[in-house]
DNA sequence: GTCCAGGTTTTTA
DNA sequence: TAAAAACATGGA
């Protein structure tokens, strides 16, 4: 069995909400596709697939999250107490355009519901692949479709969403070279998207483009920065702020009664 | 029936 | 300019 860098824990990694696509079967492995690839790996011995070249640099085996996180850690004692609780959670390396329309599919919605409309998606407009299962539909393929052919993804409003992007991106618009532009050149560039906000911009430079400066807030976030940051700019975190907010995510919803209540919405009146 | 979900866009005040 | 409503869908 090969070796695997410490700190590395799998199953947090893939159930951490960064990911789309893996499934835990009864036996405690995990499945999925990335890069056209299926994979099973189990977490006992997560060493006899990671030796594979591809699925190292999926799972960032080869950057050194012991400092990185040691660098947070010494920054905040709430930093140090979240990554305590889930160490060895990395930033997955995924396809940019994945990232990017798995987490339009994202918004306002809830992550099982994320998660089956994604196998919809990829089991209608996939390619079959040699292990079974099936790639994640490429912008071109999608470019290809009307709102009428997304109709069984049940994606409701989300669907011309996708397509926007879909139709950008295969039109020439190359999410590589924004991952190379300033944080906030980046983000504009992604908003000029339909259906891609100040969230989802920043979901597809962390989880997509590796942009591990990007700092995605969502509504447990804004509970975790309300709660345990408060007037805090994610900036003050620096360039591996995106680490401290998977970590501060994570330890959001593990720990509900630690966070603020969102606010209370006013009665509302009727409708329709 | 109401509320909520890893939000964004559109409308209204 | 800022706040509220609308947007589809499904589970709790």
């Amino acid at each position: 069995m090969t070796a695997w860098p410490q700190p590395f824990d799998l199953a947090a990694t893939l159930t951490c909400g960064q990911c789309f696509r893996w499934k835990r079967n009864a036996d405690g492995s995990f499945s999925g596709v990335a890069g056209g690839r299926m994979l099973t790996v189990s977490p006992q011995s997560p060493g006899d697939a990671l030796g594979d070249p591809f699925w190292r640099r999926y799972f960032d085996l080869e950057s050194d999250y012991a400092a990185i996180c040691a660098g947070l850690a010494a920054q905040s004692p709430v930093l140090a107490a979240a990554l305590a609780e889930t160490p060895g959670v990395r930033i997955l390396r995924q396809d940019p355009w994945e990232a990017l329309c798995t987490f339009i599919l994202s918004q306002n919605n809830n992550i099982p519901r994320i998660t089956g409309i994604v196998e919809r998606l990829c089991a209608c407009f996939g390619d079959p692949l040699p292990g079974g299962g099936r790639s994640f539909p490429g912008p071109e393929r999608l470019a290809a479709c009307s709102v009428e052919d997304l109709a069984p993804l049940r994606c409701g409003f989300r669907a011309s969403y996708v397509l926007d992007a879909a139709r950008r991106v295969a039109g020439g618009l190359s999410l590589e070279e924004i991952g190379r532009l300033p944080l906030a050149q980046a983000r504009e560039a992604l908003r000029q998207i339909r259906g891609v906000g100040p969230k989802v911009a920043e979901c597809a430079l962390l989880y997509g483009l590796h942009r591990l400066d990007a700092f995605p807030v969502d509504v447990w976030m804004n509970r975790a920065m309300a709660s345990f940051f408060p007037g805090v700019q994610p900036e003050t975190f620096g360039p591996y702020a995106g680490v401290a907010q998977q970590a501060l995510f994570v330890y959001s919803r593990n720990h509900p009664d630690q966070v603020r209540e969102p606010a209370r919405r006013a009665a509302k009146s009727r409708k329709r």
